[in-house]
DNA sequence: TATGAATGAGAATTCATTCAT
DNA sequence: TATGAATGAATTCTCATTCAT
């Protein structure tokens, strides 16, 4: 079920895929049924065999984007020891998913959280849980070590902010890559080593 | 012309407030124009002897919004003389915009801006030049005093995404006051004084 | 406000007269938004500028009727004093109603009550209280002088049944007209008077 | 081929049921063959192997249900001698068909009525012929013993009218069980026997 | 300037029906 | 016979915008 986003053989998947391109490319509201229909090669109708809803589609996405990027980031994590190369590779990650170098771009998540209904949001929010768990753990273990000058909840949320914001300005194929980026922005927040 | 946005007298003005508490609440899309004349008390055609079309509505109150923040900005700074201190105020100066203790809300400068016409992401881009140029003549001092861990580009770009982000999370009236949010935020970028 | 329905100049008069023609001809499923604004000469797209949605005209149509024809009913009722004649009376009166004789045909409200959501089932029904209250009242006194053989709640029941139906079969311009259909459905539930 | 309504192995009957109970639940034009089919435990395009389409569904139930309340008020009249009581016994089992303790609820014959093809409906107006002509022979017996006060013909007119709207109104476990609402409804239309 | 009725081009959604497997 | 994906036309509804008064 989580993989339906990855399955290149599943109506839904396929629907997904389109769906995510054309969200982050003309926002929710600018994309109609019928350009995802288009995308995926069937009628507006038949999309709604598939999915009660226009906006079930973009429930579904972001639901199964966080479980992607989670999964993505346990196994990064587990490659490295020191908490601040955790942090910069959960950072990493994070800059990956949004430049859809995991999933379909995680941007979307905030670009169009306000298009999904109150249950939807709701339920994703859930899901959210894990995941920062994951970073509040990292964070916690740095300021122990006093190598965060920030409150770590502080420091999680400055982080994703800024994160996600990249994609407003940041040009992947520019004067920083992806590493670089996460380096910059973990690096801001944690104390200089030889400080 | 400036004033509009501030001037309780004016028709315009009475529009583009009502029309900036609608688009943080629920975003330019979802905002019909109806809903916009309804709060100001006229009719919907009416709206149009004001405003060629919705999006100028959005096009002005971006523009007045800038223009306000930054005369703000520039009074803020006159009264304090290290780059720390001026870029905290900085912050604080751009968190009270977000939460319309300035203006009527910054956060639609962000939220709403796939919602303009080019022409207008354009326009505005311009105005922004100015604003923007403040932030890094500060942070360019803080690095050359060796006070900024983070490139002063970068350090602004993630500096406003926390910011901006921090709509999705913060509450005014929760564990930080804005002052302290605003500390917080500026300390993450800068190297501890007595390092 | 009532009075809509025979206002010739009001644009909501204009869409509940031809709404009324087609729900009759065709039923409120078959008749679509674009046939009544057809008919009154706009566009599809105009109809929401006075009403909420399709259903709400059928609502406020029914209602209108309701009290078109009590208004009537309390008319005719006035000018006879026999209980068993003001039986005929609003008989007569109520299959004039159902042949458009008054307001727009009464039938509608029993071939299109399921069209109607629950809310507006419920409003309806209140307003026919007063309606009922009337029949009751005469068939109780018919009642109590032993000219009645039913009891009287249940007569009035039958007798709209009667009527109501009539409208699957009953042709105007046939053996009877419906003076005469409304003596001999009065005096069906009545004993004879020199019995 | 009468008998598949009562047939709990035919996938035909099934259908037929299932049909029945949503039409009268909801009218055909709410009920969806998705429905009908999620009810039966089979997909909606199964359904067409069944029955040519949706309307062929409604059409035979009507036909299937005529028939057998058609053998049912045979085999009642046959127990009794008096047309009164005749009349009482007819009453009795077409409200019997209606409240569904015959066939599945012949409400639906009158109510969704209109959906049905003019083919349909031509066709089962012939099949109703045999009913009704049961009815008027009875009738005509009361009115030549001078026990009835209407035209025969209208009087099967208003009890079919009477009895098909108590589906309005009537509950079965209220102040009167359908033997008794027969007696009514029967007794309404024939003089005291003491008169 | 304001009104309010109308426009008209979409938008999402529905659903009976088809058909290859 | 059953499946289930797809069709495609129809339908209700939305809403920025226009314009005569």
């Amino acid at each position: 079920m989580t993989a339906l986003l990855n399955d290149p053989n599943s109506a839904k998947g396929n629907i997904l895929r389109a769906a995510a391109a054309l969200f982050r490319e003309k926002g929710f509201n600018r994309t109609t049924v019928r350009d995802i229909a288009a995308d995926v090669g069937i009628l507006s109708g038949s999309l709604f065999h598939h999915f009660p809803n226009k906006e079930a589609i973009l429930a579904q996405l972001m639901e199964e984007l966080i479980l992607l990027v989670d999964a993505e980031m346990q196994k990064q994590m587990a490659s490295v020891d020191d908490p601040g190369d955790q942090l910069t590779a959960l950072v990493h990650c994070e800059l990956r998913a949004i430049y859809a170098e995991i999933g379909t771009g995680l941007s979307i998540l905030v670009t169009e959280w306000r298009a999904l209904s109150e249950a939807s949001q709701a339920r994703i929010l859930g899901l959210r849980a894990d995941y920062e768990a994951r970073w509040l753990s990292v964070l916690s273990q740095l300021a122990e070590q006093g190598r965060l000058t920030t409150e770590p909840f502080l420091a999680r949320q400055f982080i994703r902010g800024a994160a996600m914001e990249t994609w407003h300005w940041y040009k992947p194929d520019g004067r920083w890559n992806l590493a670089e980026l996460a380096a910059q922005l973990s690096g801001s927040f944690m104390t200089p080593v030889n400080a």
